[in-house]
DNA sequence: GTTGATGCAAACGATTTGCAACTGC
DNA sequence: GCAGTTGCAAATCGTTTGCATCAAC
């Protein structure tokens, strides 16, 4: 069954490409396959190294490149990350995060009816709990109205 | 009434300083205090730059410095990160994210009933929603008994 | 055959580090 | 005065880019 589950994947992959008009190759190939098998969230690091075993000629570069372009497809999420620097703030009123993919910033929002919410049980088995916050992805409204105006 | 929100966070900034037996240097006085007053979740870049004009010795190695020694103590956050380095995942059913702080481990869980909730309006305004999803951040079981062995 | 994809090496940006000078306590 | 902190410069790490070669269509 998970085999059943590996095909429609690869095949709904297949079709992204031809769609996007990118081209099959090996390396992709090799790379999506490998991020739907693991769980583990790996970097792009951590993917070339495994990967290198049995395609010694792959390079990181690529890895880099392909994880952009599947991204960018929508085929794959980065992790909870804005932009590659780190952004901070003082500790304060609990609140979340909308963060903009486009250009990066960062909005508060306030949502009392989550912070009330007790975490499924299975969380409290993966360690101990310092805080939880509610991230959305999505386009910030400047950002669609600068769009539009294109 | 703002001002007094300052006087109680510088107050409680010293307190921990002292506690932890951290010089109360002006470079990390005038770095907190920009970080709670400014709400747009800056980087160490963006503190540096906001900075220099009003104090041109401090230099940018310092802003990194005084913003890990102020995570450590807990006094502020790094936005969702997990280490510096991206991460990526395949899509595949909807779930949340453990981050451990000690060992950058991230660890899936489910949680249906935060699922199905509606967010609150405020964010509708915010911009367009792509996907929301719960960051836990934490200790993992694993972290932890290593810790105790010790 | 054409066009886009790869591998390589070099560049880049963010962050960290070693060290000598300096400053709070 | 001493230990901890800073500024500077150099090093490091993750990631990106230019370019010539190569492979998919």
């Amino acid at each position: 069954m998970a085999e059943k589950k590996y095909q429609e994947q690869l095949q709904h992959f297949e079709a992204i490409c031809k769609d996007a008009g990118l081209k099959l190759t090996h390396q992709r190939l090799v790379i999506y396959t490998e991020l739907i098998q693991s769980h583990d969230h790996p970097s792009a690091e951590a993917l070339y190294k495994t990967l290198e075993k049995s395609l010694p000629s792959l390079s990181l570069d690529t890895v880099y490149r392909t994880l952009a372009t599947f991204e960018k497809l929508g085929l794959i999420h980065r992790l909870e990350t804005v932009s590659s620097q780190a952004r901070y703030e003082a500790l304060g009123e609990r609140h979340h995060h909308f963060l903009c993919d486009e250009c990066s910033r960062v909005y508060d929002f306030f949502w009392p009816a989550f912070d009330t919410m007790r975490l499924p049980e299975e969380v409290d088995e993966l360690g101990e709990i310092d805080r939880t916050s509610v991230v959305v992805h999505g386009v910030c409204s400047q950002c669609r109205a600068e769009k539009k105006k294109r």
